[in-house]
DNA sequence: GAAAATTATAGAAGCGCTTCGATAAATCAA
DNA sequence: TTGATTTATCGAAGCGCTTCTATAATTTTC
């Protein structure tokens, strides 16, 4: 805008006569490639620090067709949602980023996505160099994603055999119910809902596992699902009033979610069940409110910000394309599983 | 990375020579500038389309000197609130920017912040062309990004007398409580807490203003407020203790937000007070619990992605500099306000 | 101790765009 | 009619980098 005191820009060129070198060398420099001795290293740094020069994103993105920018796309929903599970992932990644040097474009898609008319505006400009797509989205917007060429991992959901970062839902679940045997309870229920969705389908495989482990012939004699219901507190409630009136009383649950088992204690509290001491209760996910519940929630930690972190540190090795020895991935499969802690609070 | 069909990147060049014309003109036609031919211009037009053209947004900022991204600056406990506030009002500017082609950069800051060691890149690099700072943050971040001469536009917040979007608290109070005294009431209570924070005191101010309209002559009687605890439902819970314990049983309360209003009503069911027959009470913004609580919380609805999208849309028009007639802001006032709606449902 | 490999530096092309003249035709003013 | 404006188009410079190539100087190899 109309300034007075325009501080001329500093560009390499100017570093670069400060430091009695060229402008390659300087570039070298800042990038940490190529030969350089020590000396003129030391000159060209001190220059820069002096000159407090910045280089700068577009010239650099336009020389070396490389935009520094990583995209995150996430359903709006996800992202207005009340409990901060997405953002809390992204921003691990966003955090994660200022060590790669990247820039995270934040982009929401709507959640009844139409291809081609809503693909985002940094797919079709491409001015992102990887991707990083959190939640379940529209496939025919991973479809474009793939068709773009431009790599990218998927967080929290499973499409095909792509790079992907998912919780450990099985062993989390098993963490869950062996830790309710061990408490010597005999009668464990299972709550859930939205069973497809595969975060869901994980923890109530681990609940059968376990539970087969355990001696139990028949696994799904416990288990109450709300099919298609998103798996809320509400959700939780009226799965709950199922759970009571049924024959079959339980002396603990385990939840898909927390919202899930934070309506099931409300439940609960209405028709004069005691938590822990008539009914245990188990939940996932870790939520703010979790800390808050009376009794306090015990629950299945999911460590969100990793998550995050740990998806743009991935994206930012398939970028870089250097096959990295201590990658967390092994060679063919790109799939990796962030494992979970069991928080032990009052609930059960 | 490795692809073996790699398709030519289309410039400006095969454009040009496509449609006959110099890449000068091209530019022109996609920049809407200078004087192109009718005809020329539908050929340009039709080249880019048949050619699937999308210009290099490197390139163009190189040449331009401008890098048309936007910085988002937030403090990381407001990103991450359960209560999507500030999220929602991140996701209507980011609506706002596709429609004034702007990428947003969003960054986080951290909530005790440091200057200069916790700047945010996108500040260090100037590589935004102006800057949203949604909420309170630390006077000394206000004063880098002043320093900087990027143009800022702040959200929720007053500092100085910069450029801000604010809800307009007064209005709101003076709208709940008139709701309040044409439903008869007499005896109507403010609860509020952080009453340090502009918008709570604002609320306050509407309150008290109304009840002197009212010919309410001590308008203090009647207000409690935890002037150093932030305004969540706990604190709610608290308030609502003395509220209940004081001897002046107020009919009615106009409670600072949503999360006091909650906590208050929670306190009200375990004591058997009734509402909205005991006690009528609004809330204040609309949080998404506000819809499920029960009663159902009558509120006043804070429209939050309308905020985002105002504070983008001033923000361009700072930074295109066109006086702008129709601007909702005045010459010299960069201060707007944004109205707000009283929402009534069952508790009042 | 000559050829090969490594280290160190500089120069220049070029990334894809915007924008500043230059030029010329068309329109206007008097 | 003639000079001044407006309209239309093009060519070329240049934005600030990266990176390829060239050229030496130094070290390694056998």
């Amino acid at each position: 805008m109309n300034k007075s005191k325009i501080k001329k820009k500093v560009t390499i060129k100017d570093v670069a006569s400060h430091a009695n070198a060229s402008m390659s060398t300087v570039s070298m420099v800042v990038n940490r490639k190529g030969y350089v001795s020590d000396e003129k290293r030391k000159d060209i740094l001190s220059s820069i620090r002096e000159l407090n020069y910045v280089p700068s994103a577009s010239a650099r993105n336009l020389a070396s067709n490389r935009t520094n920018n990583i995209g995150f796309i996430l359903r709006e929903s996800h992202f207005t949602l009340s409990e901060p599970f997405y953002t809390r992932i992204f921003l691990g990644t966003e955090f994660e980023a200022k060590n790669h040097n990247y820039y995270v474009l934040l982009s929401t898609v709507t959640d009844n996505y139409e291809k081609e008319i809503d693909t985002p505006r940094l797919l079709k400009e491409r001015n992102v160099d990887g991707i990083i797509i959190a939640g379940k989205v529209d496939d025919g917007l991973l479809q474009e994603v793939e068709d773009s060429g431009i790599p990218f991992v998927l967080v929290d959901y499973q499409y095909k055999s792509y790079p992907c970062i998912t919780v450990d839902n099985i062993n989390a679940g098993i963490k869950a119910v062996r830790y309710l045997i061990e408490k010597r309870h005999t009668e464990i229920a299972f709550v859930g809902a939205d069973i497809k969705h595969p975060s869901i389908s994980g923890r109530l495989e681990g609940y059968q596992l376990a539970m087969l482990k355990a001696g139990y012939k028949d696994v799904n004699d416990f288990v109450f699902i709300a099919e298609d219901d998103s798996p809320t507190l509400q959700t939780g409630f009226r799965i709950a009033e199922k759970v009571f009136d049924s024959l079959k009383k339980p002396t603990a649950v385990f939840c898909a979610n927390d919202a899930l088992a934070l309506g099931l204690m409300e439940c609960a509290k209405h028709r004069g069940i005691n938590i822990p001491e008539d009914l245990a209760v188990i939940g996932f996910d870790d939520v703010e409110g979790a800390k808050f519940s009376s009794p306090k929630l015990t629950t299945v930690r999911v460590f969100k910000e990793q998550i995050g972190e740990l998806a743009l540190s991935h994206l930012a090795e398939l970028l870089e394309d250097i096959p990295n020895k201590d990658s967390k991935f092994e060679r063919s499969n790109h799939m990796l599983t962030v494992p979970t802690e069991l928080v032990i609070r009052e609930s059960a």
